[in-house]
RNA sequence: GUCCCCAUCGUCUAGUGGCCUAGGACACCACCCUUUCACGGUGGAUACAGGGGUUCAAAUCCCCUUGGGGACGCCA
């Protein structure tokens, strides 16, 4: 991308520094005009007035001084080492009425607001000066901005009518709350792109996910292509009303972007996860391993996060038995199994068994041991990932190698 | 305090005066599938903040109340 956003449009220079002279002649203009005068009054000043205006129970507005000092008066006094600020004049009272995209027309009066600096007695502008001018200089057609700007417009409204600029559209967005209806911030967690990445969710589900936060399609469908969202996406079905943001239903979305990921993309994704965990995996870069390893966890993968969790009990450095296994060890059937499970596997000449031979092996530990249901099946499982609970066995066995599945059942066995 | 915005299931929402005994989605519950877990399938419970109007008819229009949020900077 640029180095700098001096060329990213025919209205530059686009860097708020570089337009100082701009934006100095817009002030020159609106005190010339007089709607605009050089305020050579203090902090201090300033502060004692509002002060007086609260304890006489009236707003702190601030209003023009009685004497206001003439534009050539102020020049030649600033030209003297004299600091001002350049103060827009709110003068007549009337109403000032944006037709606001998102809410309808909403009717400002303008004693809403005292007269307000454009240009800081430090020769910066303000921000609401800058912006007033950029839209009108850069030929802006429609501001889309949060709501907590709905105010603003006012002044950026007053400004454009005193400069004989044409107002660009607005409409302003709700905000989307934490679940304290309380807007959000760091105490709900994670709040930038960056934070839900780390997260495990995918940019394309956060970005669906966000669409339909104060938007819905037309025929309420949820999940859509990038491609339908550009071409559905129109103001007219904004919502005013601000949206809770519900993680739950977050997760609920990413789960459904990652089991439609193909596979390779898939992996590749997941591989910042797993390498974080330290999981080391005995695919051997096999197409087809990763292939069925993923069909089987995915379904239980709501974000990329969840992979080393789901791929720990695969990689033989990470294999012990866990806690909820401690009842299955205490079965009196479950050494039988192990046994006949273990005899099976020594006597299997191969390196990788099969979803078939799995299936004949397990027919025969059943005969031999003499077991079957939840004591058969749940003792192999143990001996396979640690655990009683968990993926398919005869997708699972697959994955692994006879000499790792041997090391298992004998830690069993010990 | 003043001004402004907002108000449908727990949450995201559909709804622009009759199609609404209010539809969808997430979550929840039940059942089915399954020798576990998940995926999947089927079904269920749950909402128009309250009060006044207008109208033959109101979730939808108007007013008030209540509740939530925002703005009142020489911050952005």
């Amino acid at each position: 991308h640029p180095e700098t956003f001096e060329d990213v449009g025919p209205y530059g220079p686009y860097r708020q520094s570089r337009r100082k002279e701009i934006y100095m002649e817009h002030a020159e203009r609106l005190v010339n005009s007089g709607r605009a005068y050089y305020d050579f009054r203090t902090d201090a000043e300033l502060d004692a007035i509002k002060e007086a205006l609260i304890k006489a129970g009236k707003p702190p507005q601030i209003e023009a001084p009685e004497k206001i000092v003439s534009p050539d008066e102020a020049r030649a006094r600033i030209a003297k080492g004299e600091t001002a600020a350049i103060r827009f004049q709110v003068k007549e009272k009337r109403d000032y009425v944006v037709n606001d995209l998102v809410r309808g027309d909403v009717r400002f009066p303008s004693d809403m607001v005292g007269d307000f600096v454009c240009i800081r007695s430090n020769g910066m502008p303000v921000y609401n000066f800058c912006c007033a001018i950029d839209d009108a200089l850069m030929k802006i057609t429609h501001v889309f901005r949060a709501e907590e700007h709905l105010s603003n417009t006012l002044r950026q409204l007053m400004l454009l009518e005193a400069l004989g600029y044409e107002a660009p559209k607005f409409g302003h967005l709700s905000f989307i709350l934490g679940a304290d209806k309380q807007k959000l911030s760091k105490r709900h967690g994670a709040t930038s792109c960056h934070d839900f990445k780390e997260k495990g969710y995918l940019p394309e589900a956060l970005n669906n996910f966000i669409l339909l936060s104060g938007w819905s399609s037309p025929d309420g469908r949820e999940i859509l292509s990038r491609e339908e969202q550009i071409k559905l996406f129109t103001h007219e079905r904004f919502n005013s009303a601000p949206a809770v943001f519900d993680e739950t239903k977050l997760l609920w979305m990413n789960s459904e972007y990652l089991r439609a990921l193909p596979h390779e993309e898939l992996w590749e994704r997941i591989q910042p996860f797993l390498k974080g965990a330290a999981i080391d995996l005995p695919e051997g870069g096999d197409p087809a391993w990763r292939d069925r390893a993923l069909s089987v966890f995915k379904t239980s993968m709501q974000t990329l996060a969840d992979a080393p969790r789901l791929f720990e009990p695969i990689d033989e450095s990470k294999f012990e038995l866990k806690p909820d296994a401690a009842e299955v060890k205490g079965w009196p059937e479950s050494v039988k199994v192990w046994e006949a499970w273990k005899a099976e596997l020594q006597a299997f000449s191969g390196n990788h068994v099969s979803e078939a031979e799995f299936t004949a092996m397990q027919d025969r530990v059943k005969n031999v041991a003499g077991v079957k249901g939840k004591h058969l099946f749940m003792p192999i499982r143990v001996a396979v990932i640690g655990q009683p609970h968990g993926a398919e066995l005869k997708i699972l066995v697959p994955l692994l190698t006879k000499e790792s599945l041997l090391r298992r059942v004998d830690k069993c066995l010990a």
